[in-house]
DNA sequence: TGTTATGATGTAATCGGTTTCAGTAAACGA
DNA sequence: TCGTTTACTGAAACCGATTACATCATAACA
């Protein structure tokens, strides 16, 4: 591999030289930069960031520790690297598989690595293991969870709204029975959307029935399995909600299982609104994430942190939306009392 | 940020033994050892792994470009992140857009973050920007497609076998106008799929028809553009085949959009059997792709090369699947000649 | 007892850049 | 003409680990 020294000896300068005509210093005469910009190119010379990141302390990567199998990171993902694309930063891409084990890990390898910052969306909220990195400095953001023992910048989309709208929407339907395929209670998400859900509930004079309410892991099997139990009981509900996009599509699967149609014999609506829910048998219903402007809003809290160390801490709450399609029916306008209380 | 040194001397002892202990080299006393182990766990410390680098010249991380917004690859993503994990590598995420340019300039990126290999998924099969990487030694593993102007180690799926199952299928089906929606020629996936597509039209006796051929750029509304275009001909065909799932789901959104049932209507198959094709409006019919499978092979791959870069180059190709699902109709077994040369 | 082998540890060089400091030569002012 | 400033460049220290080599103490052996 090419170094400086080399390109240094081709071109009869120093090393010292050739770092000045890289870093664009003033103070090199016009000739002697042509001449080591002839010897860079002639051996194809690409200088080691890691040398360089050594001696600057700087390193311009970023972690990013999510559970990349979720394909609602997916766009937020590409926010994130728009911005970092945009600012010349890499980023170290770490999988926590939604397990605080890993995640812990992961967190030892970041810092090892001395990344400039780290973006993670907590896979408990109440994990401790983020002390060592805050006592040593380095630049945290919270992303679609909170990191609760600690005061650090956060960007969360407000679940509770968003939980509160779609069962609202449910109940306006005339949906009393209403099941709920929620995510662990460790994850703020998890939490927070079976919060909305509890509330909407509560507001309408209903009274949450915890038969009623399942508990998944965010992925697709919990979503069929928890299905198959809501619809197996021996009242079953008329509507479910489900916490997350995979989840919705293993509840998806249960229910055509079963041959039952949607919205006739059980209506759904699902937490985030993926490409692909307009497609759906029927087209869903469901909570829309603003997930690119999620992953651009921690990138860029996260560079201006890593830019201002003192700036004072702040929690961003992005808005959802929800989309109304089919799969919960169309009568909402029809006979009802909208946003009101009817009787059962 | 804590040092060696600081370990060193809070322990009593040099930065070498420090390093020894860190290594679990031979020759140091249990007792020197706790004590240095005591220092370490008092003061936090984690050795930086730059400075390991740098010293070491061997850099245990993998860089990694494709187009992460295609969410084919969060699954391939998974595959990889897997291995390395095991095997104590980091991933460097690079996105690609499926642009060349952006693609060339991650290249030297990733040569001057001095990365152990690569992984790529070539955004054109004949990219020339190689060159000076595979000069220097570093490993390279081409998948999903090809780079054909290097001998590299490559992992592909069968496109062309993909492509003529599936249209094979909608020509057994009865099918005669068949539109294609594909893929960039540059790109592997693009061609070969085009290629399978073809090669099923002849064999079995039908021209292919230039108007019916219509090229996208793998992102959705490409998808949505060039199912309109082939729908809004004076003779629109009677199926579609799209080459990968975000043209997939732009198609169906026209055919909605046109009021049109599939597969009555119009029918289609899709490339890339995603976790909602079951859910989709009908059950997509799509050719599977072991995605995984696809990440783990380029990952195992790699550090194969890397342990051994003497090892011959190899080139793997995966089987895909067609799964039938409705999305084509299910009278395949009727009245006709299954794999036959049925008559017009 | 003297010699040698071996184990435990420290010293210092090293990886490839960046940066401080010092030195040289040219330019400028008086 | 001399002194001072300024522009340019090189020598060497430095970042934080690893490791070849040196050193010393102790054990083993003749």
């Amino acid at each position: 591999m090419v170094t400086a020294k080399d390109v240094a000896d081709l071109a009869g300068v120093s090393t010292a030289t050739v770092s000045r005509v890289l870093n664009n210093h003033p103070h090199v005469t016009d000739e002697t930069r042509s001449k080591v910009l002839g010897a860079m190119e002639q051996l194809g010379y690409q200088p080691s960031r890691v040398a360089r990141r050594l001696r600057m302390e700087t390193t311009h990567i970023l972690g990013l520790i999510i559970d990349i199998a979720n394909p609602f990171f997916t766009s937020v993902v590409c926010g994130i690297e728009d911005v970092a694309y945009a600012n010349q930063y890499s980023l170290l891409l770490c999988n926590s598989d939604d397990d605080p084990a890993r995640e812990s890990l992961y967190v030892d390898v970041l810092q090892a690595e001395r990344v400039a910052g780290i973006i993670i969306a907590p896979t408990d909220e109440n994990s401790t293991f983020y002390e060592p990195l805050l006592r040593n400095g380095v630049s945290i953001v919270a992303m679609d969870r909170r990191l609760r023992p600690f005061d650090v910048d956060t960007v969360l989309v407000n679940n509770v709204k968003g939980a509160y709208q779609a069962t609202s929407h449910l109940i306006r339907l005339g949906h009393r029975r209403i099941g709920l395929i929620g995510g662990p209670s460790r994850i703020t998400t998890g939490r927070e959307r079976q919060e909305g859900y509890e509330k909407a509930l509560s507001e309408h004079g209903l009274e949450p029935d915890q038969r009623l309410i399942k508990v998944g892991d965010f992925k697709q099997d919990s979503g069929y399995q928890r299905a198959c139990e809501l619809l197996e009981m021996e009242e079953p509900p008329t509507a479910i909600f489900t916490a997350n996009d995979l989840m919705t599509l293993g509840a998806l699967n249960a229910i055509h299982e079963k041959g039952l149609k949607i919205p006739r014999d059980v209506a759904i609506v699902g937490f985030d609104d993926m490409p692909w829910a307009p497609s759906l048998d029927p087209p869903l219903t469901a909570v829309a994430q603003p997930t690119y402007e999620l992953g651009c809003t921690a990138a860029n809290l996260l560079l201006q942190r890593i830019a201002d160390q003192d700036r004072e801490i702040v929690e961003m709450k992005l808005e959802p939306t929800l989309i109304i399609r089919e799969s919960c029916g169309h009568n909402e306008e029809r006979g009802r009392d909208k946003g009101g209380n009817p009787g059962a």
